[in-house]
RNA sequence: ACUGGUGUAGCGCAAUUGGUUAGCGCACUUGCCUGAUACGUAAGAGGUUGGUGGUUCGAGUCCAUCCAUCGGUACCA
């Protein structure tokens, strides 16, 4: 017997699959079952189980688990592997909260030892959470021997990879332009910064200072203008301090600057200045004033209340790039390329929003400056220090380095000194006087603005330039770019706008984390910095630590966890015997993830049976997905790593995932009380219908609109459907005992309707195969949705229901139950990826009667594949020419307010064309009994009787007839009958617009029949339809008996009779029934399994039901 | 501010890649059908396809520009 069931209870489902999976190890074997040789490579990313699963998480996972599914389900191995992501700045920050301790504490309050045991044993603090979460929405990972970062063996990969990298010189220790705190003497993180409160309203002494061009052949365009008088570029700080270290300035390329003639407020004198045409109003005002019709510049005073100004000359940013300039404060030159210093250069950031147009760039104290002084080969202000290294005109303490003449030993703000200890003027102060004094100062003035201050001291922070290894990702990044047009990317959107040009603009990667729990940087320097050591695994650090142990005499051994502080306390010993010490930096927590193609099979030194990037064996990936938010995380450090240490892309396919936002399309936040709660989600409406809800509704790179609402409508309209459909076929298919015995009937001998749903059902398989290779899942979906509920449910199951209940086991019954058999186990593995357990379910049900399949699951059996032989268009066409004309004569009866029980005559057919007619009498039948009519007539011989109408193709004809389509349309418009049959008769005509003469066929034209006069008609598209609304006695009398046997049907129903219940009927006699029960007796004792049916007086313990408008009527019914 | 996505009926989504009445589902109104289905079906209401301008015989679709919204980056002289 196939299962029944009261009701559709997908998290029960939910619950038994699981069972079974688990019992039967289905998971193990979809895996282990398959050839060895044809695998589909899947990395997963690890998530950090330091906080709760989300909603989110189950769309990202529900991406992953389809394709492999997919996958498996066509022959593959597809090896899923789980991880864990354990290290980086959020776990520590966690712990720290926890502890009430600050990154200070650590190293002194508590050890690095007990700190970095607290960080492990917070990591997995939701694993079970995770693994529940997993388990439940049907993600298949293997959580068995997932890979975790902070293990030995995936540590000991990460450094073999920084040892490949260290050996193709990618490594190497540069500056970088950090937020630093000088108070507290550490680097802030971004996160740090972005605590509320760090930013704050300061006042600041700004300056606009005056740069003196050089003449020569680059600005020789603008001396000649000022007649060799000298010229000034004037730029806009808040930061005098940084002005010493000046050395470029930035104008916009297509931004319009002035050459202005006028007088320095301070001094007095004449000054040619460049500016901002736009910013003109904002500095050139107050004292300033434009040069009065008459007056001249030489009039000006010393002491002149208001100062002419002359524009002289306007020009582009782009004309000024290369210009030399003296430098402003020249108390040092930069250490390397001085020659390079004090040059006009481009730059994209600047505005005219502010300032002058044109920014003073020191490239030590500012990113953007940094940035923008690399590209354009400006040296930093770097001197050098006692030992020979490149420093800042700043220490560390914030304070003027002794180069920088009378500054020296100045803190660069004032809040720097203790309480107290501040000088009346600050160093912005002196600088800007000196500047004044010396003809360098257009303007100084008090300034407002937000300013970051350390959290911790409350002191304002500087931007400053700080030492961490850097992987030089800026050296590759063509062959990056090169590499990612192969990847295939979904949608390709991200993967040439957002990740293409991330790459094309790619900075170094900054490694170093001066943090505690994470992976230790496996590189030992000696003290002078010389000599460097990068080790490449625990074998050689051993070796290397036997080494030193002999020069130094020491007693080392290799520790036994490979996190500090265990390993900062390795000395190692450099080839000349100099002891090297290791650099106490942590590297960034994205390259453990990008590591774990490798160190998920601690590769090299394990595995390479199965993973070996050299011999492309588990590598590349051919798949992997993650949110759109990793595109420059973990998608971009899988790719860096790939191409830099194996000259590879790490995956062929990716797919990125958009947001799951609340049903308003605002972020899911705790704080708003609007995130979803997965676990809920999941109990209440089953994963299934949460998946394929996240799947159908919107293609997976949308931000999806999360909306439980369009779960319950999933499931309902799609899997309530198919639950129904799989009731109903095992409702008759235990009364008549199918279990798939019989020998297939051919498909030959099925009837038109059976061949038609299955052509629809192997077009389906095609096309949902493609889409799931080519990583449509939401179209795969939709097309399994609509086949299940438009075709095979609404239109094949309605049709054939008689099929299954009337009449013996007979061949044609048969063919039924097959056809539906194999409708519904074919939609069992087309929805398995994204419906695992309702797709089991249904499946497992059916298979477990007939044994048809080999498999015990779903999920292990091989994907659909399409028989061409089964697919006919001509069919699928000619159903759906069966079902438009019923839909015609159904909304032809409700004009004419005749119900369908009530039968008709015949129904009036224009043929279109000879093919049309042998296309519906295909389905005549299909068409006659759905809107219970008699006959068809087909009208062919058509001119006089039917009224038609012809429009162009605007498809074929528009691209031949271009300009002139207007007019040829116009022409058609005016189309009569005789022009149409002319041109239907000769199948095309000549035409002549505009004296070209156009040869147009029958292709050209949409000929359609509008009306046939004297008729009830109704046209949809080409198809035309004339009902012939006649009543005879005869049909009056058969309605009669079609409406007794709904009405007695609903008795039956009513009084809660089995189906299969005998009965006896006692019908009052009336006249109007009389010919209807005389004349039908038999059809209707059949109908409702009736014995006999009798009219009477009065039938006892009857009921009164209204058979047509107004007639009451008393109907006895009576099981024998 | 820069950069990408999105913008179609109250809501969620389509539209064969430029082809002429812009569709489907949910919700709504009124009928009908149903011995599998709170399913389906018929009629109705609901649209200036975000605005403007352009290219074209023809634009929801291409171009320009603006607006809204969601991300990403940058927060700066």
């Amino acid at each position: 017997m196939y299962k029944s069931y009261d009701s559709l209870n997908l998290p029960e489902i939910d619950r038994q699959i699981l069972e079974f999976w688990e019992s039967e190890n289905v998971f193990e074997r979809s895996i282990s079952e398959k050839d060895a040789n044809n695998t589909y490579v899947f990395y997963e990313g690890p998530p950090s189980a330091n906080g709760k699963p989300g909603i989110h998480h189950v769309m990202a996972r529900t991406v992953k688990d389809l394709f492999c599914r997919f996958h498996t389900m066509q022959g593959q191995r597809v090896q899923r592997k789980g991880g864990w992501d354990t290290h980086g700045l959020p776990i520590e920050l966690s712990v720290e909260k926890e502890l009430g301790i600050t990154k200070e504490d650590i190293g002194t309050k508590i050890s690095v030892d007990d700190y970095n045991k607290a960080c492990r044993e917070t990591v997995m603090r939701y694993k079970d959470m995770w693994d529940d979460i997993t388990r439940k929405m049907g993600y298949w990972v293997d959580l068995e021997n997932p890979y975790i970062t902070f293990d030995n063996n995936y540590i000991e990969s990460v450094w073999f990879l920084l040892k490949r990298l260290y050996d193709k010189d990618l490594l190497y220790k540069g500056y970088t332009i950090q937020p630093y705190s000088p108070a507290a003497g550490t680097g802030l993180s971004s996160h740090e910064l972005n605590q509320p409160g760090a930013y704050r309203d300061v006042t600041d002494t700004s300056a606009i200072a005056q740069f003196k061009l050089k003449k020569d052949a680059a600005s020789d365009f603008l001396f000649s203008v000022t007649n060799g008088a000298d010229v000034h570029i004037i730029a806009w700080t808040t930061t005098p301090w940084t002005l010493p270290s000046n050395t470029a300035l930035a104008v916009g390329n297509k931004i319009d600057y002035v050459l202005v003639k006028t007088f320095n407020q301070y001094t007095h004198e004449p000054i040619n200045i460049v500016l901002a045409k736009a910013l003109m109003g904002k500095q050139l005002s107050g004292k300033y004033k434009p040069l009065e019709e008459g007056q001249s510049l030489d009039d000006y005073q010393a002491g002149d209340k208001k100062i002419p100004f002359t524009v002289l000359k306007e020009l582009k940013g782009a004309e000024m790039v290369g210009i030399r300039y003296e430098q402003l404060l020249p108390y040092v030159l930069p250490y390397e390329n001085a020659a390079q210093a004090f040059q006009v250069i481009a730059g994209n950031f600047v505005t005219t929003e502010d300032g002058t147009g044109i920014v003073h760039i020191a490239p030590t104290f500012g990113a953007d400056d940094a940035q923008v002084g690399k590209e354009n080969n400006i040296p930093p202000m770097l001197v050098l220090d006692e030992n020979e290294n490149p420093v800042p005109l700043v220490d560390l303490q914030g304070k003027f380095r002794k180069e920088v003449g009378e500054l020296a030993g100045l803190y660069v703000k004032n809040e720097y000194y203790t309480e107290g200890n501040a000088p009346d003027k600050s160093a912005d102060v002196l600088i800007s006087i000196k500047l004044k004094t010396e003809n360098k100062a257009f303007k100084v003035e008090k300034y407002v603005h937000s300013y970051p201050h350390c959290w911790r001291t409350d002191k304002p922070i500087l931007y400053y330039p700080l030492d961490s290894w850097f992987i030089k990702a800026s050296s590759m990044k063509e062959r990056m770019f090169e590499l990612n047009k192969t990847i295939n990317w979904k949608p390709a959107a991200t993967g040439e706008g957002r990740f293409g040009k991330w790459l094309e603009n790619l900075n170094d990667w900054n490694l170093s984390r001066s943090r505690f729990w994470g992976i230790p940087l496996p590189i030992w320097v000696s003290e002078d910095k010389e000599q460097k050591k990068c080790i490449g695994s625990i074998e050689e650090l051993g070796k290397e630590i036997e080494k030193a142990n002999a020069a130094l005499g020491k007693n080392q051994t290799v520790p036994k966890d490979m996190h500090r502080p265990y390993i900062d306390e390795i000395v190692l010993v450099a080839e000349d015997g100099t002891p090297l010490t290791r650099e106490l930096d942590l590297i960034d927590v994205w390259f453990d993830s990008g590591s774990m193609p490798y160190a998920q099979w601690h590769y090299p030194f394990e595995n390479l049976d199965k993973f070996d990037p050299e011999k492309k064996m588990g590598f590349p990936a051919d798949f992997i997905a993650e949110g759109v938010d990793q595109t420059r995380g973990w998608f971009y450090t899988l790719h860096a790593i790939a191409v830099m240490a194996f000259d590879s892309i790490a995956y062929k396919n990716v797919v990125s995932n958009g947001l799951v936002q609340d049903k308003n399309g605002q972020k899911m936040s705790k704080r708003l009380g609007n995130a979803v709660e997965p676990f809920e989600t999941l109990a209440k409406y089953g994963a299934d219908a949460t998946r394929w809800y996240m799947i159908s509704n919107a293609q997976p790179w949308d931000n999806l609109k999360f909306d439980v609402s369009g779960i319950d409508e999933v499931r309902r309209k799609f899997f309530g459907t198919l639950y129904n459909t799989y009731s109903f076929f095992g409702l008759y298919a235990n009364v008549d005992k199918f279990n798939f015995s019989e020998a297939e009937v051919s498909l030959a001998d099925r009837p038109e309707i059976d061949r038609w749903i299955i052509s629809l059902l192997n077009s389906l398989i095609k096309e949902v195969t493609a889409d799931y290779a080519n990583y449509e899942a939401t179209a795969a979906t939709r097309k399994i949705q609509e086949f299940t509920d438009q075709h095979l449910s609404n239109w094949y199951v309605r049709l054939c229901r008689r099929r299954f209940w009337k009449g013996d086991y007979s061949a044609d019954k048969i063919a039924a139950y097959q056809t539906l058999y194999t409708c519904m186990v074919t939609i069992s593995k087309l929805m398995a990826p994204v419906a695992p357990f309702f797709a089991d379910w249904m499946y497992s049900n059916l298979n477990t009667i007939t044994k048809k399949e080999t498999s015990v699951s779903v999920h292990l059996a091989d994907f659909p594949t399409a028989d061409d032989q089964a697919i006919d268009k001509g069919l699928e066409q000619r159903m759906d020419y069966a079902q438009s004309i019923s839909s015609l004569v159904l909304s032809l009866r409700k004009k004419e307010s005749i119900r369908v029980r009530q039968p008709l005559q015949k129904i009036l057919l224009p043929v279109l064309n000879p093919d049309f007619q042998t296309q519906v009498e295909g389905v005549k039948d299909l068409i006659l009994s759905e809107v219970n009519v008699k006959e068809i007539e087909y009208v062919t011989d058509t001119e006089g009787i039917i009224k038609k109408g012809i429009k162009p193709n605007f498809k074929t004809l528009g691209r031949r007839m271009g300009k002139h389509m207007k007019t040829v349309a116009q022409a058609i418009s005016k189309f009569g009958d005789a022009e149409i049959a002319n041109l239907e008769r000769n199948g095309g005509m000549q035409m002549v617009i505009n004296d070209e003469e156009f040869t147009l066929t029958l292709e050209d034209f949409e000929i359609t029949t509008q009306d046939i006069p004297g008729w009830l008609v109704a046209s949809d598209g080409p198809l035309t339809v004339a009902l012939d609304v006649t009543l005879t006695d005869e049909l009056k009398a058969e309605g009669v008996a079609r409406e007794l046997v709904n009405r007695i049907q609903n008795i039956r129903k009513d009084q809660n009779f089995e189906i299969t219940d005998r009965i006896l009927v006692e019908i009052e006699n009336k006249t109007e029934v009389q010919a209807g029960i005389t004349g039908f007796k038999d059809y209707i004792a059949n109908e409702v399994l009736a014995d006999d049916i009798v009219l009477v007086a009065s039938p006892t313990d009857a009921v009164a039901v209204e058979l047509q408008e107004g007639l009451a009527l008393n109907i006895s019914v009576k099981r024998t």
